[in-house]
DNA sequence: TATATTTGCGTCTTAATGACACAATAAAAA
DNA sequence: TTTTTATTGTGTCATTAAGACGCAAATATA
């Protein structure tokens, strides 16, 4: 069986996926390293041709990282020709990661359809990669490693998206654990903003939208005084998904 | 020679444009009728192998309707299974619009990417459409044609984006002409919001953008009071393309 | 000359934002 | 045990933006 059903998909069309994460103040990405092969890659893959593409996102990302049931927004859809490189295939080709049968088929041009996710993190996750990698790492959204093709382009516009969405979005839900402390909330802010809030504003204007549901507990245990924990109002917070925050007109 | 010559265009891929006009209160889009074909369609085509993506959708803007200088936003790719109709095809064929050469080409699943734009009305322009189409008009938006395929869907999802875009982006440059009345500007907000705003509040809150230059100048001729004319100031304009209007955080 | 309608330009009240202060807490240092 | 230190909780005050209105000036039409 050759390595890609080729005859099955749609031809030039390709899915990459940012997924983001959050962990100790910085944003994370997770990023695929392909075996024998030293740039690193995002999450992505080829279309059915009898399926949804924004279902084979969705597949696509279960496929290469094992990650299931993760809510992916489609964001943009790179296709500027040069994206493409015949370099880059016959590197492919050569580190024995498409095969003979299959050059054909990757020597395309393709267009790829950009989307992105939220999850939580955690250190000590596993990720189960494909055959096709060797590993499936978090890596920091300001230490990204050397990316193939646009992958970093890739990247760095779906950071924007997120920056410009957290203007009229709720965010944190997927990304914090069920129970989190103001101060962290602000932290993700802060974090994907790239640039430092009030604390004492941050906690107004937050409460003010009324998606967090103080629980009258506190995390004990962590140095200095003890921080109340907070968790989202789940109707709140998905009312506010869709008709967004501030309506602006 | 062929009506398309598919060997040098990208596989499976297309593009149509959502192009909105503003004429007496209402929003308009520019459709295309085929000869010898009841439905109406959304100005597109397909994506050259050697050319960029977005450069395609203005390349094609010009070839359906002869509109020049058209700056297109790309806002979502369209990629459902179900979108692609056999029976639309034929229908095609039956109509002579595709001849049997073009026959495969057309059979494939396509996924299309949706670009829309905003120019100005004229209720007097002439479009050339292309040699496929009987004609090009605008068309109210309250009163869309029945279109082929998707294409309805494709116009109200690329209002549904404008509509959002309205909250942290300034408009009506394209949409109005040089000179303008403050209630002409707030109708075309309205007509997008599709809600009435407050005429005081509406005014005060469009000058604190500072992105309007107050001409002395009146319009004279019109029933009662003649209003003052307005124009955007360019450089403050594009500043608020770039940055938005409202920061949010 | 009166009427109808639009336009320009306000006010008043309430809500949101930005800048900042101080006491309470709890681990760590003395 | 006491003191120190960084963090957390909760405010205030001034400024700006938003929402709800009022009224006189202008101008074609009746």
């Amino acid at each position: 069986m050759p390595l890609i059903t080729y005859q099955t998909l749609h031809p030039g069309l390709s899915i990459d996926c940012v997924i983001f994460g959050f962990y100790q103040k910085e944003i994370k990405v997770l990023v695929l390293k392909l075996k024998n092969f030293e740039k690193w890659s995002l999450p992505g893959g080829f279309v059915d041709q009898t399926k949804d593409v924004d279902d084979e996102a969705t597949n696509i990302l279960k496929r290469r990282t094992g990650l299931k049931n993760v809510f992916l927004r489609q964001f943009h859809l790179f296709g500027d020709v040069k994206r493409n490189s015949d370099a880059h295939i016959n590197a492919l080709f050569n580190s024995k990661i498409i095969d003979n049968d299959s050059l054909i088929w990757f020597k395309q041009r393709f267009v790829t359809v950009g989307y992105y996710a939220l999850i939580p993190f955690s250190p000590s996750q596993i990720f189960t990669p494909d055959n096709l990698s060797e590993s499936c790492e978090w890596r920091s959204l300001k230490d990204i490693p050397e990316m193939i093709l646009d992958h970093k382009e890739i990247i760095d516009s779906a950071h924007k998206t997120l920056k410009k969405e957290l203007n009229y979005q709720p965010i944190g839900l997927n990304l914090l654990p069920e129970q989190f402390t103001m101060s962290e909330l602000q932290a993700v802010y802060e974090t994907i903003l790239e640039k430092p809030l009030d604390r004492r504003n941050f906690r107004r204007k937050i409460l003010n939208f009324a998606m967090l549901i103080p629980t009258k507990k506190q995390r004990v245990g962590g140095a200095y005084r003890s921080p109340y924990l907070y968790q989202f109002d789940l109707d709140k917070y998905h009312l506010a998904l869709q008709n967004g925050l501030s309506s602006g007109w």
